[in-house]
DNA sequence: GACGACCTTCTACTGCTGTCGTAGATCTCT
DNA sequence: AGAGATCTACGACAGCAGTAGAAGGTCGTC
């Protein structure tokens, strides 16, 4: 059983540029996630550092500068957060986590089918395990 | 469109008495959520005070006490919620965030059997809408 | 009419996240 | 060698969440 671990927003941005990338130096980190977070260069920087006394990440030194590496694992973290969220939003009870999705305006009908099959995808998963 | 609402652990936990409850004082508030948040009486209203200030809640005082309301809706935040993490987590990708509840190892046949039926719905529900 | 129980309001402190500026090291190009 | 660009390391500060003590109001009961 890993831990739990739940990234806050920017942290969770610097995080998917290492998963994406397997490692990178700090202004990759900085232009990737240029877009929706536009911060200084030593806000990564400074980001990056506390992460690694967090236990997120890791780095070694490449010439002048700091190369990252994640630590933790994106499914994890993904499952961390999605449980996470289901038990406090809905005391736990995944339908309504889905209920909540499907709410969503824009759904499509081709994410539908794809949802359908990954729901009998896990049935059949559970059926074979006996 | 309403905006968009992420609530902290604590203040989720308060939410949701108020939610169950339509309104309550502080103190039923403090005992309900004992359980999992073991926190002072004066914590409790704090937070609800700062709530308010926020627009989350607003109150009424009855005799000595303060009763207090919920002010947003539980099915928006919790929208809001499931959107928000998809986004974050999962680039949008509203399969990816079910791909991983159904990673949770303790799913059971019957969950995936109402899964399925929410979703059928939701396509019954598009396609009447033509 | 005083006591204890119960409440609110105010104030304060900690820790985390986000945000940078400055100082100093290093590389690179002319 | 000197000028710029580029990086890190360090320190600072603000805002929010969580936490709660102290001070002071109110209510019921003897």
């Amino acid at each position: 059983m890993r831990k739990r671990v739940r990234l806050a927003e920017l942290q969770l941005a610097i995080m998917q540029v290492l998963w994406d990338r397997g490692e990178a130096a700090v202004s990759e980190v900085r232009e990737a996630i240029e877009p929706r977070h536009s911060v200084a260069h030593t806000t990564v920087a400074t980001m990056l550092s506390r992460m690694e006394t967090s236990g997120y990440v890791s780095h070694r030194s490449e010439g002048r500068a700091n190369i990252y590496q994640p630590l933790i694992e994106r499914e994890d973290v993904g499952q961390s957060m999605v449980s996470d969220l289901t038990e406090r939003m809905f005391q736990g009870d995944r339908t309504q986590l889905v209920a909540h999705l499907l709410a969503g305006e824009d759904i499509t009908a081709d994410e539908l089918v794809r949802l359908k099959k990954l729901v009998r995808l896990k049935e059949k998963e559970l059926r074979d395990e006996h």
